[in-house]
DNA sequence: TCCTTGACTCAGA
DNA sequence: CTCTGAGCCAAGG
């Protein structure tokens, strides 16, 4: 067995680097997918577009399997809510933040100016709104 | 192989 | 501030 064992080793290395740099997220702060998105490096071969297009939906899609080593409950939407697909899960995320001192709105918004992981490394120009 | 969905984001009203 | 629409490309059924 040593053929078809890994398919797309490029696409293990980006859910893993999503999931390395969410376990990096500091307890009581949150990260959103573009900026974890821009912390890590894309996979070679795609382009800059691409990766902007998709990079966060990229890293919710490997969040879609993440382990439980993650703390996925602290990956959140850009706009500062919390996005899944199933509202089962969002309540659990909910409770998780606020287990972690992390306040809720009472629209269930987070306030990322507040929260929002600021270990950011490589800085992306992503500073307005 | 084709079609549908998708843990998103930005911009405009 | 909130809501809606459009865009981007990939993976799964």
């Amino acid at each position: 067995m040593s053929s078809k064992f890994v398919t797309r080793p490029d696409k293990l290395i980006f859910n893993n680097l999503v999931w390395d740099t969410v376990r990096k997220i500091p307890h009581g702060q949150v990260a959103t997918y573009g900026q974890i998105a821009g912390l890590i490096q894309p996979p070679g071969g795609v382009k800059e577009q691409t990766y902007k297009a998709f990079g966060a939906r990229w890293v919710g899609s490997a969040m879609a399997s993440c382990p439980e080593d993650v703390p996925w409950h602290r990956v959140i939407n850009a706009q500062g809510k919390i996005s899944l697909r199933s509202t089962s899960g969002a309540g659990i995320q909910r409770e998780l933040l606020e287990s972690e001192g992390v306040n809720f709105d009472e629209r269930g918004r987070i306030n990322l100016k507040q929260y929002q992981w600021d270990g950011i490394e490589s800085k992306p120009p992503n500073e307005k709104r």
